[in-house]
DNA sequence: AAATAAATATGTATTATTTACACATTGATT
DNA sequence: AATCAATGTGTAAATAATACATATTTATTT
């Protein structure tokens, strides 16, 4: 196989020039990606799933996903897969990991590339309501409950959120633009999954010096209204730190 | 071409029956792994690197890479060209991300998977002395000396070593089995380009409790030998930190 | 209208960690 | 034996993280 190659492409200089031919002789495989949406209500994080449209996972759930097309960059196709499903633009979108199990589709090979997205679950209305397109509390999943392997993949993109919200300003993007100091902190004990101090977590976040207060306050709760928050992304990309320091 | 689909793959109750025959629909694409392989010599950082056998990109220099083949998961692609191109096995090897512009590649849509591996340049033989196979220094790297976008697939995997050595004990993977402490510091300072001071980068590795005096002690070295120590993995399992700490 | 409840908002003392240094020790070389 | 150039150890000051107390504000209850 690779002598035969060698015969069609190489020349007397050991160089291949058809690049072209090259490159057909390759193997092909199928290739997707799926989005792991997660939103944020109720104090929950949720993810954005689907009814699976295969018999084989009949009534099992399935991340928003869809073909990588001939010309598409994969950022494109996850941006795309987002937008046609949740009508919203400007979404927080970064690429996590391949899955590439030969089995992972019944009906064949097919690898997918993982993305994971965050958006704030009031800023849209979700534009397709068939397949039951739903919020699914991230904690009620069980493997059998999911098509392919995807739960797997929002195990693992649950697991990069976790990380990364520690160490860049993902977070905001699951709230509103304006929000207070209690939403957040409820934000970060709901994803990370622990209790923290009111006071110290309040301290952290005015000391990273990117929050700007609006002069707004809080309606309809039924206590004194905290102060209204927004991110200022220019205040951060100022401040933030250049070094890690290494720890682990 | 969606509705084609669904007439012929679709049945009343909306359910694809046969999986098999809607990947065969897919449009697809090759799929290669590209490898970049760090070593750590003279106190430099280097990566190793071959000449382009593609006409196109003459006297360029390349990753070392190949297509993914038909049943093998990434991860194993990525680990045969490792162990085919090093004749080593047991060698560090993640994934970072994918490359996915559809002009990458001169001869037709190419996406590829980028993984970082990280070896020790004493502890093996270069298997193969053709094409020019060697340890190239990092820094004297532009664009144009590489083929297709192997630059921005090392810058990239440049900056994710930078990060991931100062939260993973990744480092070791790069100095032999035995090193000293000023080794270690030398690497640090390679790879993430600053200067440290000796006695607070000791007392904080000390602190983190996994290294293990050997007993033994630096050679040839025409200075008072260092102590040789060596990365305990039960014991970085056992100490490492769970929480990271939000901090951006 | 006053008292109460439940949250927000702020402060402070303690502890732990990081940083910036000084000095002693060891082995090879002169 | 003196010198050099490293390794190896220690310590005080600055900074950051943690634990906890108290005041303030608004809605609700009496």
């Amino acid at each position: 196989m690779k002598k035969e190659l060698e015969a069609e492409t190489l020349s007397t200089d050991n160089l291949i020039h058809d690049a072209t031919q090259l490159v057909a002789n390759y193997p092909t495989v199928a290739l997707t990606v799926d989005c792991v949406i997660f939103g944020f209500e109720d104090n929950k994080l949720k993810v954005l799933l689907i009814r699976s449209d295969l018999e084989v996972f009949k009534g099992k759930w399935s991340l928003l996903g869809d073909v990588v097309r001939a010309t598409e960059e994969l950022d494109e196709a996850a941006y795309r897969v987002l937008t046609e499903r949740t009508g919203m633009s400007n979404v927080y979108l970064d690429q996590v990991r391949s899955f590439s199990s030969p089995d992972r589709h019944p009906g064949g090979r097919v690898v997918t590339i993982a993305y994971c997205s965050l958006l704030n679950t009031q800023h849209h209305q979700l534009q397709i309501t068939a397949n039951e397109l739903h919020w699914h509390p991230l904690t009620s999943l069980s493997d059998s409950d999911m098509a392919f392997d995807h739960k797997a993949i929002i195990d693992k993109c649950y697991k990069w959120l976790q990380k990364r919200i520690q160490e860049h300003p993902l977070g905001f993007n699951l709230l509103p633009e304006k929000f207070s100091l209690r939403e957040l902190q409820n934000l970060y004990e709901a994803i990370l999954n622990v209790e923290l101090d009111r006071r110290n977590f309040r301290k952290k976040f005015f000391s990273m010096d990117f929050l700007e207060d609006t002069g707004e306050f809080e309606e309809d709760v039924k206590h004194r209204p905290g102060k209204l928050y927004q991110f200022n992304f220019e205040k951060y990309e100022k401040n933030k730190r250049k070094w890690i320091g290494i720890d682990f």
